[in-house]
DNA sequence: AACAATGTTCAGTC
DNA sequence: GGACTGAACATTGT
């Protein structure tokens, strides 16, 4: 998926062109990506209502609704989760498009040719007064539209996360620091590739128990992480960090050319150097 | 054809 | 009950 530069991407979009429109219909007709409403259900809370901003927590995104025909009360929250391979399409009232969240934008435009775009990949669709639209395309369709998401277990985003918080949430337990660092409910946003280009950046082996690192590590750490994520959002993606470009069987260290072990933890694929993370 | 994929969640096992 | 692991989910690309 789409991480948490990505996803902010996805959101920015969102506040920059498609807020304070009034919602005229909402395709939600995907009961899994829209699982667990009902079609029409959706449609039916939205419809006469317009978004009046955009949040984002880790990779979750929330949008705010406005009230029908003028009334203060607010209506319910709008949530999106790209999935795997979601990215969020706002198209202008003139026909114009713009993406956010389109993790595989420089190879798609690259295979622009060979690989179209698939109409029946927009997902969920919401259409404004103006012809304006907002969809999700999601080729794998692990992404999520519903209403009213608790927030509740979700851990303290990871551009935001305090010293005390990061050193509470994410030193403790047997489990691999990579382990601890996808898991959203101890820190939100990070992703396989993040986390791998943050382990190196930070020369952590990504299999040491989270609990065990030290005060050093974990200052290291955390700063690392806020960096590479700023980095990554600044650049248009987890793609562009230095290791994640070099990450690949037969890959070598852009540090120390040593050859990059390879090996799942956490339940994902991950890549570092053997040498240099200790 | 078999496998991996930038994610989340559920069913098991200690 | 908590911590942790691995499989399942839907679909595409290699």
């Amino acid at each position: 998926m789409p991480e948490l530069p990505e996803v902010e991407s996805a959101r920015a979009a969102i506040e920059a062109g498609a807020l304070h429109r009034e919602i005229i219909d909402v395709d939600d007709a995907d009961t899994y990506v829209c699982r667990p409403h009902r079609p029409g259900e959706i449609r039916a809370a939205l419809v006469g209502r317009s978004l009046t901003a955009a949040y984002r927590q880790g990779k979750s995104i929330w949008c705010e609704t406005s009230g029908v025909d003028g009334s203060t009360t607010p209506g319910p929250e709008l949530a999106v989760h790209l999935g795997m391979s979601g990215h969020i399409v706002v198209v202008s009232p003139a026909g114009d498009l713009v993406e956010g969240g389109d993790w595989m934008a420089s190879r798609r435009r690259r295979e622009a040719a060979r690989h179209p775009k698939n109409p029946a990949w927009n997902r969920v669709s919401i259409t404004f007064d103006d012809g304006g639209e907002l969809r999700l395309f999601d080729p794998r369709r692990l992404g999520r539209v519903r209403l009213d998401v608790n927030r509740e277990a979700m851990g303290p985003d990871a551009q935001q996360v305090t010293p005390a918080q990061f050193r509470a949430r994410v030193a403790r337990g047997t489990a691999p620091v990579k382990a601890r660092l996808l898991d959203q409910k101890s820190i939100a946003g990070v992703g396989n590739l993040l986390a791998d280009e943050t382990l190196w950046q930070a020369r952590i082996s990504p299999r040491r128990p989270a609990g065990g690192l030290d005060d050093d590590e974990l200052a290291r750490l955390r700063r690392v992480l806020r960096a590479a994520t700023r980095r990554a959002i600044a650049k248009g993606g987890v793609h562009t960090g230095e290791f994640i470009k070099h990450r690949r069987r037969d890959g070598h260290c852009p540090r120390c050319g040593a050859e990059v072990a390879r090996d799942t933890i956490g339940g994902r694929t991950t890549y570092w150097c053997p040498q240099e993370q200790q």
